[in-house]
DNA sequence: TGGTTGTTTGACCGGATGGTCAATTCCGGG
DNA sequence: CCCGGAATTGACCATCCGGTCAAACAACCA
């Protein structure tokens, strides 16, 4: 439950969440089979289940460990900083997990979709927490008058949706920008910081 | 297959549609069971079966009925209209879809989290198309002037971000905003409306 | 009313799928 | 080297699910 002890647990742990995140994010909970993470993972079936209780718990185990690294970036808005600059490295930092874990933001959406029927707990309470706290450091900055004044956790919200946007609907961002295999990051970092920065400018 | 005759036909075809979106939406093609679209449709599986040649079948009828009215307000962006107020209305029309039509947004979501396996031809096609078109006629009022510079197909993404984040995300929505069951939809459409007038503005 | 066409369904089928289990193999420590 | 626990698996089971079919039933018209 904690930490596996032996390093073939360790190992064979890790090989199994690698696998389920991959046939889990392309194909949905229902969508994915125990035979397809096992033949992903190089494993037999009841090998799976040697480690995890169930399919279910493997799908928990790994949307309980993405939600922490999901909102790191958020969390590391320092009320300190320059808002501006803080808020605009918190859409960059957001925009890389976009790119370097398009798999995970989609496991993410997929289960927000449903109706987070395995993580509802956490939205309504370490999730909202965090966006409240934040959102009263986004308020003071705007009293202060160091950004323009605006709805805080919207504002929070439309970094989420701008971001994860390119990872979530990948495929039709492709399909509009042409067939060349063009990386369209680069091109979303650049329309985003002139984005928030004209927004947050007072 | 284009449209029924008899009105037994279109009155069956009606509620299978309706009972597939509820189904389908909430919980994925693969997720979605026969049983569940017959018990919400009030009619038996085999009786489904008799309307629609297969589950693929009903799935491909809601999805292609779906793109067309989803592109509407796009299509509606006047070139001969005030800039900003035709891409404020844009933002509104489609703030207004999220909200009236949450299922149907869910429902495509949910199709380009899987990649799109049904639809990805018209993504290249007529979406595509009319997407580089009206990215045209941005492009022609920064060229003006009229609104300030900056990349129009990623402007539209962020339109689409935006606005579908309050529909297919709306669990984390609701879970942040707290238990209070306050529409969270006027804020955004005040929200939404800021955002682009600051950016629009040159 | 009778017949023809359109509509509905109970029973059933075959394959997929999550999960079990007894038996076997592997491996590290004494 | 050997033994006990850890790791692995082939075979199997029960259930679910998409889809079929023949038979029953309803609707419409002559």
């Amino acid at each position: 439950m904690t930490k596996p002890r032996t390093r073939i647990q360790q190992r064979n742990s890790d090989v199994i969440l690698e696998a389920a995140l991959e046939v889990f994010s392309a194909h949905g909970f229902r969508g994915a089979t125990l035979d397809q993470i096992a033949a992903v993972a190089g494993l037999s079936k009841p090998n799976l289940l040697y480690y995890f209780a169930s399919k279910e718990a493997i799908h928990v185990a790994l949307l309980s460990g993405l939600l922490d690294t999901w909102l790191d970036p958020l969390r590391a808005m320092d009320p300190e900083g320059d808002p501006v600059a803080e808020l605009l490295a918190y859409v960059r930092r957001k925009l890389e997990l976009s790119r370097d874990y398009s798999r995970e933001s989609r496991l993410f959406a997929n289960e927000m979709l449903q109706g987070a029927p395995r993580i509802r707990a956490a939205l309504e309470g370490d999730l909202r927490d965090l966006v409240q706290q934040k959102a009263g450091v986004l308020q003071a900055w705007m009293d202060q008058g160091r950004i323009a004044h605006m709805h805080p956790v919207h504002l929070i919200f439309s970094v989420w949706a701008l971001t994860q946007h390119y990872a979530d609907f990948e495929v039709q961002v492709q399909a509009v920008l042409g067939s060349d295999g063009a990386d369209p990051y680069p091109e979303a970092a650049v329309y985003l910081e002139t984005l928030f920065r004209r927004l947050l400018t007072p």
